[in-house]
RNA sequence: GUACCCGUAGCUCAGUGGAUAGAGCGUUGGUUUGCGGAACCAAAGAUCGGAGGUUCGAGUCCUCUCGGGUACACCA
């Protein structure tokens, strides 16, 4: 309008409309600098006369929502609302959206496929695995919240040394040749997630003392990469390796539930093998001529995905940049199966030519009341029955991978590959949701035995050194603190149930509330601690507003649904709270687009603040004598629970009415 | 060697190229009668690792540099 009038030439869609919350509360509400459109490519005059016509023009509108226009330098248009009719409109909103206020649709008829968790079936989950399930599961649910038709998949890597390991550890507790801190038998109450990380640490050390043992791990690999091939006298190492793994994998899926984690479907890397997936991918990359066997270098006899720039050396010896798909033993490398099952996720193995095909199968309910699924190679004809449709699983539009940054180059490898294949389409739709990894602090590493005294400020874990905090010890850690009297002769003052919400809240908070390009060094006073930016404060704020709305139920306070009008002056914490309350649904959908998880946590803790400002700063909703103001204090308390509340699921928090 | 990540208050971290860089913890001092004090208020505490550059404007972008971490495996 302004650029009409004055007669200017200008292409108004190229001007870029930045408005934003003002950085003081002085300048107004939102202020929108337009300094750039000062330029001589754009309007050719100074920011200031242009803020000024701009205002000019605004002022004579007389819009209901706006009650001041104002100019600063150098540019500045700084916008003062008017509060009552915008909270207005804000408290309706919410009000009308409810438990939908931050859903969207853009990412309606798109489906993704989301895999995180992905531990090793051979030990127990550790706190590092701990940050690739919270940010996995609350990116899903932040995915959801747009609209996006969600998959959640837990890949189990079930044919590793790894796995092989512990079958190898049980052999020797069998022949009585393994010595195990505590004891070669599982101890009372240990779950055996447990009993086989100690043994698997065990077995390392004896392969550092017992070099002839490599051949038994050999055997034992070889026996459970091609199952069947064994020695009639020797037990049936494939098989027993299965068992493992599934009692394993339940028992990290009931360590995840305990943290309100869960999945749509397992998927086994052993299932991809036997099910010719991984062969057929091999003969379709080798077919296109992607792939090349050099008859001599380091690689000879090997498949090789020719790979940037050529063989480098360095002090530390040559290297090649080259990917090895296919060891010279004719087994495949993990990145190789990576590809493969990229491709399955987009729908690309479908073919019924192909003849790969999958059974799905339920795995069992979980606690959230929603089905698992696993898949599998083959099926007996009774299984068949309570198969699954394939369609119903991967075909995605969108894969989003969770793996720590460490994998990035195996990574742009497997999306780099599907390109190679013409898949350029898949490529751009994969994303691996790199993050960095957890690592002790010095206090931390000394409660675990490690000498600290050479002064390092972090200690990497390590599952196979034992060098690790265990997932479930830190979540009953944090439910013994919880319960722990805050005074020295007080009565515990929760139960049990509500200090495990508690201590889920503070767990899974602390796991997403950093950027995901920074490490964590876990500190457990910090991680645990029940104050301040804490998941635990949240409760206590969304509980004490749930407080309020009870007590107005019970003195038989009908709070109304619409306002007529709002109180002409609002207090300033009022004003805030509102204001951040609308901020709500563009704060989720932009932390959705960037699938930053640790966006929301800080929405929620700023909300959380906010309200606790009003709280403290405006006079008792239960006693208030002026009607309206009585009205829109009880609407804005539970425009505030309802929007905290969304955040706290979204962050995969269950929200409590009372602490 | 090459590439990527991190460096912001004593500590742990936020921070869309925009106005006076924000939190939590810790420190110091406050808040009883009023809806749950795991809260709130106030104070002290930062030449945003360093040097150049681009820009009307740089913690943010570019170059160089220093310190820390990671990757470049037929491991997983």
């Amino acid at each position: 309008m302004y650029i009409r009038e004055e007669g200017l030439e200008a292409d108004v869609a190229t001007l870029p409309f930045d408005v934003r919350p003002a950085a003081q509360a002085s300048f107004g509400d939102y202020g929108m600098p337009l300094m750039p459109w000062a330029g001589k490519q754009r309007l050719g005059r100074p920011p200031m006369q242009i803020a000024e016509g701009v205002a000019e023009r605004l002022r004579t509108t007389h819009s209901a929502i706006i009650r001041e226009v104002s100019v600063a330098r150098p540019g500045f248009l700084n916008i003062t609302l008017d509060q009552p009719s915008v909270g207005q409109g804000i408290l309706a909103r919410v009000a009308a959206a409810g438990e939908g206020y931050g859903v969207a649709q853009a990412g309606a008829g798109v489906k993704v496929v989301i895999e995180h968790t992905a531990i090793n079936s051979n030990k127990a989950a550790h706190v590092g695995h701990l940050r690739n399930s919270c940010v996995g599961d609350t990116a899903a649910r932040m995915l959801r919240t747009q609209g996006y038709q969600v998959e959640v998949q837990n890949y189990i890597d079930d044919t590793g040394v790894q796995v092989a390991d512990v079958v190898v550890a049980q052999e020797l507790i069998r022949r009585g040749e393994l010595e195990v801190e505590g004891g070669p038998e599982p101890l009372p109450g240990e779950s055996f997630d447990y009993y086989c990380s100690r043994i698997y640490v065990a077995v390392g050390k004896a392969y550092e003392r017992r070099p002839e043992l490599a051949e038994m791990r050999r055997a034992v690999l070889h026996s459970i990469e091609h199952g069947g091939a064994r020695e009639p006298d020797l037990p049936d190492y494939a098989q027993q390796a299965a068992g493992l793994s599934a009692a394993i994998v339940q028992a990290h899926l009931t360590t995840m539930s305990r943290l309100n984690i869960y999945y749509t479907l397992l998927t086994w890397e052993s299932a991809i093998v036997a099910a010719g997936l991984w062969r057929h991918t091999f003969e379709t990359l080798r077919d296109r001529g992607i792939l090349r066997k050099p008859e001599s270098g380091p690689a000879k006899g090997a498949w090789i995905l020719p790979f940037g720039e050529g063989d480098s050396s360095s002090d530390e010896g040559d290297h090649s940049s080259d990917k090895i798909l296919v060891k010279s033993d004719g087994t495949a490398t993990y990145t190789g199966k990576d590809i493969a099952t990229q491709l399955w996720k987009f729908g690309i193995s479908d073919d019924p030519s192909i003849g790969v095909h999958f059974h799905f199968l339920p795995w069992g309910k979980q606690e959230n009341g929603e089905e698992l699924w696993t898949m599998r190679a083959t099926a007996t004809a009774d299984e068949a029955k309570r198969e699954a449709p394939a369609a119903d699983f991967g075909h995605a539009n969108r894969v989003v991978n969770v793996i720590d940054v460490r994998q990035s180059y195996p990574q742009q490898v497997v999306y780099e590959s599907l390109r190679r294949l013409g898949y350029v389409e898949q490529a751009e739709n994969s994303r691996h949701l790199a993050y960095e990894v957890v690592a002790l602090s010095p206090a931390a590493a000394a409660s675990l035995g490690i000498d600290t005294s050479d002064g390092r400020s972090s200690y990497a874990m390590s599952g196979r050194k034992g060098i690790e905090i265990k997932a479930d010890d830190l979540i009953n850690l944090a439910i013994e603190r919880l319960l722990a009297p805050r005074e020295p002769d007080a009565a515990p003052s929760m139960s049990r149930a509500t200090a495990a919400t508690l201590a889920t809240s503070a767990i899974r908070y602390f796991m997403v509330r950093f950027d995901l390009q920074q490490i964590i060094v876990l500190d457990i006073d910090q991680a645990l601690r029940p104050s301040g930016d804490s998941g635990v404060y949240l409760q206590y704020a969304h509980a004490r507003a749930q407080s309020i709305l009870r007590r107005l139920g019970e003195a038989g306070y009908q709070a109304p649904t619409k306002l007529p009008s709002l109180p002409a002056a609002l207090d300033q914490s009022e004003w805030d709270l509102l204001r951040h309350i609308d901020a709500w649904p563009r704060a989720l959908a932009e932390a959705t687009d960037l699938l930053e998880p640790h966006r929301v946590a800080a929405y929620a803790f700023d909300l959380a603040t906010r309200f606790s400002d009003f709280y403290d700063h405006t006079s008792p909703v239960l006693r208030e004598a002026d009607a309206s103001v009585k009205a829109f204090r009880a609407m804005l308390v539970r425009a505030t629970t309802q929007t905290l509340r969304n955040a706290l699921l979204t962050l995969g928090i269950e929200p409590l009415d009372r602490l």
